[in-house]
DNA sequence: AGCACGCCGACT
DNA sequence: GTCGGCGTGCTC
């Protein structure tokens, strides 16, 4: 008799009651009772039976025994409700953190300020039965239930929260009207039933090619026989693996099931919504940050009901209460947005894989650069694997040249452009065609030191130089703090303080002092951290620039990410090897990805295209392969790296996160957490790196420490997180103090 | 959410 | 005093 006990999650739409509960199970019951049932319970004062569902079971109950009352039921079915409660406890044990956590990231959103299933009070019996009501609750000074009433006179229906806001009138002085037969309570729902019945267009959808038609054959026949198997899509820039995706999703929707398509967040275009919109009407829904909680509420039902076909959003979507799911979709699968950054520490990917198997559904990822994971499942045999290798438009692949840096540095070119480059860049200014300059460097962001001491200004709230933006504002990236820049140098008094442009803003002005005495004006445009701050001014620069408004566009990473720009014939990547310097043991594939993809916009068009990465280290393997758009050798050459070092997918790894506002009491937990872990990291194999601080060592006055274990298998290191976790537990640590953090995207 | 408890003002 | 409205807080 190991679980006499279940915590029950009571299915009501407030915030108070969004915990679980716990119960007892009946000796009936015993055994039928699972993580996941439907259940009935008798909740609050008046033993009323209400809807739950069971989160956990438990032998030893967490709640005086004596005030604990038993099960009255099992409903029988399976709830969509079921399988995001199964999902958040496979995150739960797979990633790290509390079952609360974890149901909250998973089931939808308890209304709160949301629109709620916004009800009205209607009246029920004649106006002369309701004035006769009136004046006796008059007589008796009934106020509110007098006010309701002369309310319903003038009309006969009015918004819920009007009568229970603005007239005061309190629910149970409702119910009880409600009882007498005056008065009724309806879901607006039926008030307003206005169809919209959109006729959707004739549709024609883009005749396939013939390597498409076969994967969207194939896949499909093994989702009409139920397989519920894993794909990976190998497709280079161009290929049209979107077209393949919405092939596939009309089949699953033919079928009755439901569609999840993840993508990361700022790869939905327009141009993707209105493919969507256009093929499956009403029945697809967006999901982004910028809705509000009543919209995600709205979307959540809709979906339970059955009124969606299709939801497309970032990783959050996964939890999008299907109650019958065909096919999961995951674009850019190698992006590391689809790694969450709260706890539970979850990747969209493999969490995709599990709620794929507890609906039987098939799972489809695709990139033009699949993660390492992805590549290495789909070549073990694991995943099927299917590529694509032709541009659709017809359009040759671009040529790439490499120029090494150090050579033309040698040769007497100290400019940030090389030869190759400057020649090219002149020759598309004269042909009126459009340039594209990627600066390889997240954040690069410009910082200010002193040219006499060698100081460089730091945040006083964390571990990093503060970025100088315009003349004279100095801000921290991580925490907002913001301070104007000094005339002097606050440590040794000299006036010799620099600012140091950021990388892209000095990328535009030697571009400008190189070009503009030959060519006159040249209209540019930047896309960096700055110049995107403002809500929509990334989609505008990208408009702006595909309506051919500038001729050349300089930015990092953003400018890269599945935008089509026919008139680009020329991108150059400066610092290709960037992205190579960071300390992190991804820095060599998404140093490949990010060049692959740069090289990939050139030349979409009719025109053929140029790609010239410059380096200083053009030797580097993921420059080469890039180069070549050999994406099999790369993945040769990284395996062996990360079979050498141990590193993920060749094994598994830990980090556990520790975090504490007191350095001196973080150090001793990370240390204390050291010790605790090291007889079970023995005994199972694990090998513990650390404690170690932090990369950087304060982030808004938090202090950082962290301890690395890795081991061939995941289960050791799920062995050792539930070892820390019960530990935790006993000592009444704050919930956020340590975090886990399973094969990490960067290092801590 | 829904229900009880308890405080407060107006009446048999 | 007592009745009922209305605010507050708890529900395994």
């Amino acid at each position: 008799m190991g679980t006499a006990y279940a915590n029950v999650i009571i299915d009501i739409s407030h915030e108070k009651v969004d915990r679980p509960f716990c119960y007892a199970i009946p000796e009936q019951l015993s055994g039928l009772v699972v993580q996941g049932s439907c259940v009935e319970v008798p909740f609050g004062r008046g033993s009323r039976l209400r809807k739950g569902f069971v989160t956990e079971l438990c032998s030893v109950p967490d709640y005086p025994e004596e005030k604990i009352r038993p099960i009255a039921g099992l409903i029988e079915g399976v709830q969509v409700e079921s399988h995001l409660i199964r999902l958040a406890a496979w995150m739960k044990h797979q990633y790290g953190s509390t079952m609360i956590t974890a149901l909250q990231t998973v089931l939808p959103v308890k209304k709160k300020v949301a629109v709620r299933e916004k009800k009205v009070i209607c009246r029920k019996a004649s106006a002369e039965e309701l004035r006769e009501a009136l004046v006796i609750c008059e007589r008796k000074h009934y106020t509110a239930r007098a006010r309701l009433l002369a309310a319903l006179l003038e009309d006969d229906t009015l918004p819920c929260e009007l009568v229970t806001g603005k007239l005061h009138v309190a629910a149970s002085t409702l119910r009880s009207l409600q009882e007498q037969g005056l008065i009724g309570v309806e879901g607006a729902g039926a008030y307003k039933e206005r169809l919209k019945e959109r006729t959707r267009e004739t549709y024609q959808p883009p005749v396939l090619s013939h390597r498409q038609r076969q994967i969207v054959e194939e896949i499909g026949r093994e989702y009409e026989d139920g397989v519920g198997g894993t794909y990976l899509i190998h497709g280079i820039t161009g290929s049209g693996k979107t077209e393949v995706y919405l092939a596939l999703m009309e089949k699953v929707v033919a079928s009755g099931k439901a569609v999840i398509f993840l993508i990361p967040e700022i790869a939905l275009t327009f141009q993707t919504v209105m493919r969507c919109r256009r093929r499956f009407g009403d029945r697809v829904s967006f999901l982004h940050s910028g809705l509000s909680m009543g919209e995600r509420y709205e979307q959540c039902q809709r979906a339970k009901e059955g009124k969606i076909d299709v939801i497309i959003g970032p990783r959050s979507a996964l939890f999008t209460p299907f109650r019958k799911l065909g096919m999961i979709i995951i674009d850019e699968e190698h992006e590391g947005a689809y790694k969450s950054e709260t706890m539970p520490k979850y990747h969209a990917v493999e969490t995709a894989g599990e709620l794929a198997r507890l609906h039987g559904a098939g799972l489809v990822l695709g990139s033009a650069t699949p993660s390492l994971e992805s590549y290495q499942a789909a070549v073990t045999g694991r995943y099927g694997l299917f590529t694509l290798t032709e541009r659709l438009t017809g359009g040759s692949l671009p040529h790439v040249y490499i120029e090494d840096m150090r050579r033309e540095l040698q040769k007497g070119n100290r400019s940030i452009f090389s030869h190759r480059l400057r020649e090219l860049i002149a020759d598309r200014l004269k042909k009126e065609e459009q340039i594209l300059l990627f600066l390889n460097r997240r954040g690069y962001s410009g910082f200010v030191s002193c040219r006499s001491c060698g100081l460089v200004l730091k945040c006083p709230h964390c571990d990093v130089s503060l970025s100088l933006h315009g003349r004279d504002r100095m801000e921290c990236h991580y925490c907002g703090y913001g301070m104007p820049k000094p005339t002097l140098c606050p440590d040794c008094g000299s006036k010799y303080l620099m600012g140091f442009k950021a990388g892209t803003e000095k990328i535009e002005e030697q571009f400008l002092r190189e070009f503009e005495p030959e060519f006159g004006r040249i209209p540019i445009l930047r896309m960096d951290a700055d110049t995107t701050k403002t809500k929509h001014s990334h989609e505008r620069i990208l408009a702006e620039f595909g309506e051919e408004k500038a001729r050349v566009l300089i930015g990092t990473q953003m400018i890269v990410k599945g935008h089509d720009f026919p008139n680009v014939t020329l991108v150059g990547i400066l610092a290709a090897d960037l992205s190579l310097a960071v300390n992190d043991y991804r820095a060599a594939e998404r140093t490949f990805q990010l060049l692959t993809q740069a090289a990939g916009r050139a030349g979409r068009g009719s025109r053929p295209g140029e790609v010239v990465i410059q380096s200083y280290q053009p030797e580097h393997y993921s420059i080469r392969w890039a180069a070549a758009q050999d994406y099999g050798e790369f993945y040769r050459e990284e395996m062996l790296y990360r079979r050498m070092a141990g590193y993920p997918p060749a094994a598994h790894m830990l980090t556990v996160q520790i975090f504490d506002s007191a350095e001196s009491r973080g150090r001793e937990l990370a240390a204390q957490i050291g010790e605790k872990i090291a007889p079970v990291a023995k005994e199972l194999g694990v090998t513990v790196i650390g404690p170690a601080g932090g990369h950087i060592g304060k982030i808004n006055d938090v202090f950082r420490f962290s301890l690395t274990l890795k081991h061939e298998n995941k289960e050791p290191l799920i062995a050792c997180k539930d070892e820390i976790e019960e530990w935790l537990s006993s000592c009444a640590k704050p919930e956020k103090a340590v975090q886990f953090d399973f094969n990490p995207m960067h290092t801590f």
